[in-house]
RNA sequence: UGCCGGGUCGUCUAAUGGUAGGACAACGCCCUUUGGAGGCGUCUGCGGAGGUUCGAAUCCUCCCUCGGCAGCCA
């Protein structure tokens, strides 16, 4: 960003961010909606929503916000077979959680079901729609290849009133499921192959989660999605690539129609690398239990970022970060974890906690003695204040930190060596213990009381510095960590995506010992264990007698990257 | 051999006929009682070939290449 202020130019929030903000721009220029900006995110309820939801909600919502426009969320309920209340529930909660406001304005597309109905008269009264008897199979057949055209409809060439007489019946609920479709009649040699007489509504016998059974016909995604933006008066209707070819389509209904017709623009939706991004193989994931539910801290469904520990704040700065464009992308997941560490770095209270503890036992410090160390709540932000944290003769380091043989460039603990333990004593590993299998089980070390943190009476340094928890005081723990769900980048392309499941995705350690202030976290609390990473208490399975904390993210490692 | 839309550092994204820049990643140094954070620095890119122009990532032509489309899904 630079620091020129070009007046008469768009203001900061609202100058070129991305192609669509262009657009925008000239519209104003142009008038062309009479200074309105309207957009709205339209989600089918047959899932929860994922990350790339999130990029469109923020692009939508951060439009209408730049503009001082509004912003709608609008269910696009228009297939009563693979929609359910629950996903709408999940829906609104996540769009909340991620901080956009639609004050009133949610709606439902099903709500204009008998607009649309009239709509549809409309163009048969026109000679534009027409009741086909064509099955599916036959639909199929005569649609023509990518190469070659389709074959008309005999029902083409049938009398307005007879399709008007024949659409009544088919909302009336005279015909079976499948037996007739209402289609439009536009070009069955199109090279479009969208626009080869496509179908407007088909017969499903089904009870709608909102309308319950008062429809037997159901509006296709061509049909409504046009309608409902123009019912709304939405003024850039923004939506993914893949619906470049429905444009045509949009746009035809529409101009046939002579109703308020907004603009499509598609952008590139977001994937990201070792993880799954369609709804449909999310759902195969929870169907088929290789995670515990869509809030399942490895699905990159906002509802699992959110338990995983995820702050909004970080997945907007993402959104913002990846940007918008017309080019399919592969985002790196690094990106989402500098966003999150780099939003919980500036909040998050630091704790200490042992996941794989090493007992060791200060062979020179008084039995029974316990000190009350001063230890800083967030280096980066001196309002958080301090907390005390008990130390004792005896105490568990982590496991990593001790190394009998090290490498070259090693600053923890080793044999004979000194380190320092965070917020305590400079200590020495005097001697080894190990058990009959030869693993190391326990240190006998010495402190020395010259080094206490914070006197600055030691002129003694040492490279490494350690964390800990007093064994007497700690508090056991169940930790999960999390690793990517894949083992592959790119799951695109691949029908055996399953194949890739990274099997080492969930690791449950379930004898972590961490510092007595943690029993009284609380959920949605972003912690981070220091040099360990940041961590959350997990919503489903932390419970007053045992807490589950997962890990968010590691802390950037610049030691074991290098080896 | 159809139609539509794309190709800029490893990744994401700017530059709209006038010095190819930013972020992430990586690497190096400094600093550090988190091998965190922070500071400084380095690194690497216009898919290709022609053309127009004083000047091309940008305009034109051809080629290569990637993605989407043949649901009564969205």
């Amino acid at each position: 960003m630079s620091e020129q202020h070009n007046t008469g130019l768009p203001s900061e929030s609202t100058k070129k961010k991305n192609f669509i903000y262009e657009i925008i721009n000239e519209d104003l220029e142009t008038n062309k909606w009479n200074g309105n900006i309207h957009t709205r995110f339209p989600p089918e309820p047959n899932g929860y929503l994922h990350i790339g939801h999130a990029k469109s909600i923020c692009l939508n919502y951060g439009i209408a916000k730049d503009f001082q426009g509004k912003f709608n969320l609008r269910f696009d309920d228009t297939n009563p077979s693979k929609e359910e209340q629950e996903y709408v529930d999940s829906i609104i909660e996540d769009a909340k959680w991620l901080g956009v406001e639609f004050e009133d304005r949610l709606f439902f597309a099903s709500d204009y079901f008998e607009q649309m109905y009239q709509f549809a008269i409309g163009l048969i009264k026109k000679g534009k729609a027409y009741v086909c008897d064509l099955n599916a199979d036959e639909i199929r057949a005569t649609r023509g290849t990518l190469t070659e055209p389709g074959e008309e409809s005999a029902d083409r060439s049938r009398s307005i009133e007879e399709n008007l007489d024949l659409f009544q019946h088919m909302r009336n609920g005279e015909f079976k499921n499948g037996e007739k479709t209402l289609r439009a009649k536009i070009d069955m040699a199109s090279p479009n192959i969208n626009l080869r007489d496509p179908i407007m509504y088909r017969i499903v016998h089904e009870t709608h989660q909102r309308q319950g059974n008062a429809w037997c016909i159901y509006p296709t995604y061509d049909w409504a999605h046009g309608l409902e933006d123009s019912i709304e008066k939405i003024t850039h209707s923004i939506c993914t690539l893949e619906f470049e070819n429905h444009r045509p389509l949009y746009d035809w209904f529409l101009n046939e129609l002579g109703i308020y017709h907004p603009q499509q623009i598609e952008f590139a939706r977001l994937n990201l690398n070792y993880t799954v991004m369609s709804k449909r193989k999310l759902l195969q994931l929870v169907k088929e239990n290789y995670v515990d539910g869509w809030d399942d801290p490895r699905m990159p469904t906002i509802s699992g970022l959110r338990r995983r520990g995820y702050s909004s704040e970080a997945l907007r700065d993402f959104a913002e970060t990846v940007g918008v464009a017309k080019r399919d992308a592969l985002t790196d997941i690094s990106l989402l974890e500098f966003s999150i560490r780099n939003d919980l770095n500036k909040r998050a209270q630091r704790v200490m906690a042992v996941l794989r503890p090493l007992k060791i036992v200060l062979t020179n410090y008084p039995e029974d003695k316990v000190e009350e160390l001063e230890a800083v709540n967030n280096p980066e932000d001196a309002a958080m204040g301090k907390r005390n944290i008990p130390f004792s003769r005896e105490l568990f380091i982590e496991q990593t930190d001790f190394i009998e043989n090290p490498p070259k460039g090693f600053h923890r603990l080793v044999p004979g060596g000194e380190v320092r333990l965070r917020y305590a004593y400079i200590i020495k590993c005097d001697k080894v213990i190990k058990n009959e299998n030869g693993e190391v089980v326990e240190l006998r070390c010495s402190f020395d009381p010259e080094t206490k943190s914070g006197t600055g009476t030691s002129a003694k340094k040492v490279k490494g510095t350690i964390h800990w928890v007093s064994a007497l005081q700690a508090v056991p723990v169940e930790v999960r960590l999390y690793d990517r769900l894949f083992t592959i980048e790119n799951l695109a392309s691949d029908e055996n995506w399953l194949n890739f499941l990274n099997p080492h995705s969930l690791e449950i350690i379930d004898d972590a010992l961490v510092e007595p202030s943690l029993q009284n976290a609380k959920i949605g609390e972003h912690i981070q264990f220091e040099r360990n990473g940041y961590f959350c208490l997990d919503s489903k399975f932390s419970t007053q007698e045992k807490l589950v904390f997962n890990r968010t993210v590691t802390l950037k490692d610049s030691w074991t990257s290098k080896k």
